[in-house]
DNA sequence: GGGTACGTTCGATGGGTGTCAAAGCATCGG
DNA sequence: CCGATGCTTTGACACCCATCGAACGTACCC
């Protein structure tokens, strides 16, 4: 079956914790793949490109998860990501896109 | 006369030092403050009700202007400061609004 | 059950950062 | 010229954080 990761409610989610959780270029990364995407992806595909170690990498998600960012599901011994769009939206509208967007990179 | 402190060409603006200047409670008070009026302004008008000291004030400010999200002007004894409005909506349209919005706090 | 795969947690380490007190440095006013 | 003002720089301190190696848990599969 499915369990689902502990998460923050949407009126929880704050603002700095928010920024400091994009202001580091794996997560970035990692929230870009996400972003490129369409729905819910398996962490490990995700990861590729990244260049740190597994202990790393789940460090990271960790942090996105729990500054609201993204929303994990565990499915056997699989994680399985997913940006959360809606929570996001209705909570800092357009903030997703000016940051994601391929457009903002160097 | 008015000096211009240095500060980095819109091309040269990084995404991840840019949330990295924003991920701060001060600094985003400032920018806040900043957002809400319109034109340059005071340093010490815009650092009023932040509960830091002056070095610690002064050191923020510097963060923001290397981030390339404001422009400071020297005046006399005073410090102008502004945002960089067009320069950051040609590189990340939509990021300002985003963030600085008052709708977007607690 | 035993082995393998996938991810997490723990401990340690090195570097970065926010904060302040004290000192420094221009600038304005008398 | 001299004191006061406004801000910066320096040095120090405490704290946080990204990273890794090693060990640990589960879940799948033969």
């Amino acid at each position: 079956m499915s369990r689902q990761l502990p998460q923050p409610s949407r009126d929880s989610i704050n603002l700095v914790t928010l920024l400091a959780a994009l202001a580091d270029p794996v997560r970035l990364t990692l929230m870009q793949a996400m972003y490129s995407r369409t729905g819910p992806v398996d962490c490990s595909v995700i990861a590729e490109g990244v260049e740190v170690g597994a202990p790393t990498v789940s460090h990271h998600y960790r942090v996105l998860r729990e500054a609201g960012l993204t929303m994990t599901t565990v499915e056997g011994r699989r994680r399985v990501v997913a940006i959360r769009y809606e929570d996001l939206e209705a909570r800092f509208p357009g903030l997703l896109a000016a940051v994601l967007t391929p457009t903002a990179n160097t």
